[in-house]
RNA sequence: GCCGGUGUAGCUCAGGGGUAGAGCGCAUCCUUGGUAAGGAUGAGGUCAUGAGUUCAAAUCCCAUCACCGGCUCCA
């Protein structure tokens, strides 16, 4: 007999042997129906532990503490989904026989599997077929079978079927570890855990096709990844499609048009952002913002030229590690005479350190530009404002003794959070990334600098109780990095700030300064942007606040509509007041009714609306109106300390 | 760069081997309005670009370019 402990503390006791279903089935049917599978911890485990999920046939032969998991559970989604690819693989077996199969996970949303079609196109025609395909199978209510193989007869079935990819995928796995799952005619080599039939699929949509390189290597076979989505309901897919539908709604690109802040041109060229007025007036809000508080910090604003000479690069290390895949040199005039564009500004402002020598006593020393560098990204990464090949980074580089890194370190943690709080980032991962001790090549400087680097940034990040998670391989190639990760309408990460400790670049640019006892000594640098680039930072606010832009940062804040042409010159005296205030109004006189003025002006998602008609003329008065919220009739001069006090408010949340 | 898709008016899109449509926007006129779409008239397109098939191509084929979804990459 075994002790079996529910989540509320209370246990039962079963016969050894007892599955997660048979406990479901004993407390009730209905529970057993919804249940998808289990989790189960064993005394040994530590207290964190979430468990280990496993299916609901599998026999439990200890003691263990259990979670019954149901659709509301990750875990449970992860399995239903997981078990949903399988039941992709067999669809497609039987609609395509002789399709080889990569791997085929459960993802954040639904899944993909990859398969390699043997030269056949799959397109979205084929969805359908795949769709409808899966759903009779589950209709079948296969068991998903768990099968123990040993290595041998792993390799001898998938050599026999003629799938290259599941052999090498076996090979690298040890005998006794290797395990089949089976539904209907479909036997693939899995670790699970998976549903205890295909019944509890419902609703079934296949979304997209991509090709994807075979174990994400870009050398390799590249295989067919098709995304799908399962649910138990059919109700539930229908809403999330319609989820779907309204994130596309917050896309930056569609709200930047509607918005009228950026554009692109094909002349002009791939990924070359064009900023409208209004963006402009954004882009010069955020810089300005920035630029004071980081006044506050301590920095210093520097100023450096779109180009360099090529052997900045070569001294920097770039052009060693990006040359071939960067804009590549502007030639002049004078025989052998190189430029680059500049891919980023930290050589330039090493240059600007070097410029003078310095005492222990100036240290840290803090340079702060919004530079704008140009890199040459691929041309299947553009996207948007998020990935560009010309974009302006609020950089700063911070030159300190070994002694400062830590403080300057919290000082960067502590602006960083300070610009997302404001803006109301409150979803963002803290990420540390580590070199690949795997792939030395891909590094400069010696283990001894990155040893301390990396341990320096997990210190800060630690000290300043920032949770964070660790991806090894993801450092820059000349340091560590703390980078914050902010997700976008469809749930893409993007690296937003950035913080970076960096031993290499002041040994290569040998720079100096003179310590306390007379010797020459090595500075620490510090990159470092707390918006990453401007043109990113706009892209994820937009899709944050659906273009609804906090007031502070918005670039029409008030627009002024009279009630008709009569009123037009005293809506021009209201709007000169306001922008004589420092505040972005303006006016729609507009030959269109008061209605259809108010209508766009709130699709434009202009925030503040100021109506002016006879009443107001008269008494030196506006009407104003929050939204869909009346305000009622202020002074011109209540108007200005109305949106004055609004904007403080913001700022000081 | 790779796989798949898309490209028609400023925007959103319909159409489709016999030389082009809607709504919105824009212009002009009427209307002069009080809190989410007033009316009329009009301008605007080498149907992404280039080559091909055809008596005839915006439509079919191919290539190129750009964009979209992924993959790889991201100093």
């Amino acid at each position: 007999m075994i002790n079996v402990k529910f989540p509320d503390g209370s246990v039962r006791t079963y016969e050894s042997g007892v599955s997660g279903y048979d406990i479901a089935m004993s407390i009730s049917p209905r529970l057993a129906a919804d249940v998808l599978a289990v989790s189960v911890k064993k005394p040994s485990e530590p207290e964190t532990s979430r468990g280990t999920t496993i299916d609901l046939t599998r026999p439990i032969t200890e003691d263990v503490e259990i979670r019954l998991l149901k659709w509301d559970d990750d875990e449970a989604k992860h399995v239903f989904w997981h078990s949903s690819s399988h039941l992709m693989a067999e669809a497609l077996e039987a609609l395509f026989p002789g399709v080889k199969f990569g791997i085929g996970p459960a993802i954040e949303n639904g899944f993909y599997y990859d398969v390699d079609m043997n030269g056949r196109t799959l397109t979205d025609a084929d969805f359908k077929a795949i769709e409808d395909k899966m759903l009779e199978l589950a209709r079948g209510k296969e068991d998903f079978r768990r099968i123990e193989v040993s290595k041998a007869d792993a390799m001898a079935y998938f050599t026999q079927k003629g799938d290259q990819y599941k052999q090498e995928l076996i090979s690298e796995l040890e005998d006794g570890t290797i395990t089949y799952y089976t539904n209907g005619h479909f036997t693939d080599l899995c670790r699970g855990p998976h549903l205890r039939n295909t019944e509890v699929i419902k609703a079934v949509k296949v979304l997209s096709l991509a090709g994807a390189y075979w174990r994400g290597d870009e050398k390799r076979q590249q295989l067919t990844r098709i995304y799908g989505i399962t649910f138990p309901k059919k109700s539930m897919l229908d809403e999330y499609l319609v989820v779907l539908e309204e994130a596309k709604k917050r896309d930056h690109r569609k709200i930047g048009k509607e918005m009228e802040l950026f554009t692109f041109s094909q002349r002009v060229g791939q990924g070359l952002p064009l900023w409208l007025p209004k963006g402009a007036a954004l882009r010069y809000t955020l810089e300005n913002f920035l630029r004071k508080k980081q006044a506050e910090y301590g920095y210093l604003p520097v100023v450096t030229p779109h180009i360099g000479a090529k052997d900045l690069y070569v001294t920097s290390g770039h052009y060693a590690k990006y040359g071939k895949d960067s804009f590549q040199p502007i030639h002049t005039p004078q025989e052998g005479e190189e430029f680059m564009l500049k891919p980023m500004n930290c050589p330039h402002h090493c240059e600007i350190y070097r410029s003078a020598p310095h005492s222990y006593r100036d240290l840290p020393l803090r340079y702060a530009e919004f530079g704008t560098v140009y890199r040459y990204e691929q041309s299947g990464e553009l996207h948007g404002l998020t990935r560009v090949r010309g974009f302006t980074q609020d950089d700063a580089h911070l030159f300190c003794r070994q002694d400062q890194i830590q403080e300057e370190f919290e000082k960067v943690i502590d602006l960083i959070l300070y610009v997302f709080k404001t803006l109301h980032f409150d979803k963002f991962t803290a990420q540390v990334s580590l070199r690949d001790p795997k792939n030395p090549t891909k590094y400069i400087g010696s283990d001894e600098n990155w040893a301390k680097a990396e341990q320096g940034i997990i210190d800060a990040a630690k000290k300043k109780g920032l949770p964070f998670v660790v991806e090894t391989g993801e450092a820059a190639f000349y340091g560590p990095k703390l980078d914050f990760m902010v997700k976008d309408a469809i749930g893409r990460s993007w690296q937003l700030g950035t913080i970076q400790v960096d031993y290499n670049l002041p040994e290569r640019f040998e720079l100096e300064y003179v310590d306390s006892d007379g010797s020459r000594k090595r500075p620490v640098m510090i990159h470092r942007a707390p918006f990453g680039s401007l043109e990113r930072f706009v892209a994820v606010l937009l899709e944050h606040t659906a273009g609804h832009l906090p007031l502070w940062v918005h670039p029409e804040q008030v627009k002024v509509l009279p009630v008709s042409e009569k009123y037009a010159d005293y809506a021009k005296k209201v709007v000169n007041l306001l922008n004589y205030s420092e505040l972005r109004a303006s006016i729609d006189d507009r030959n269109e009714t008061l209605g259809k003025r108010i209508r766009e002006t709130s699709l434009k998602r202009v925030p503040v609306l100021v109506i002016v008609g006879e009443k107001e003329s008269a008494d030196n008065t506006v009407s104003v109106r929050r939204g869909t919220a009346d305000l009622g009739t202020m002074t011109i001069d209540g108007l200005v300390a109305y949106v004055r006090d609004a904007i403080a408010k913001e700022l000081a949340e």
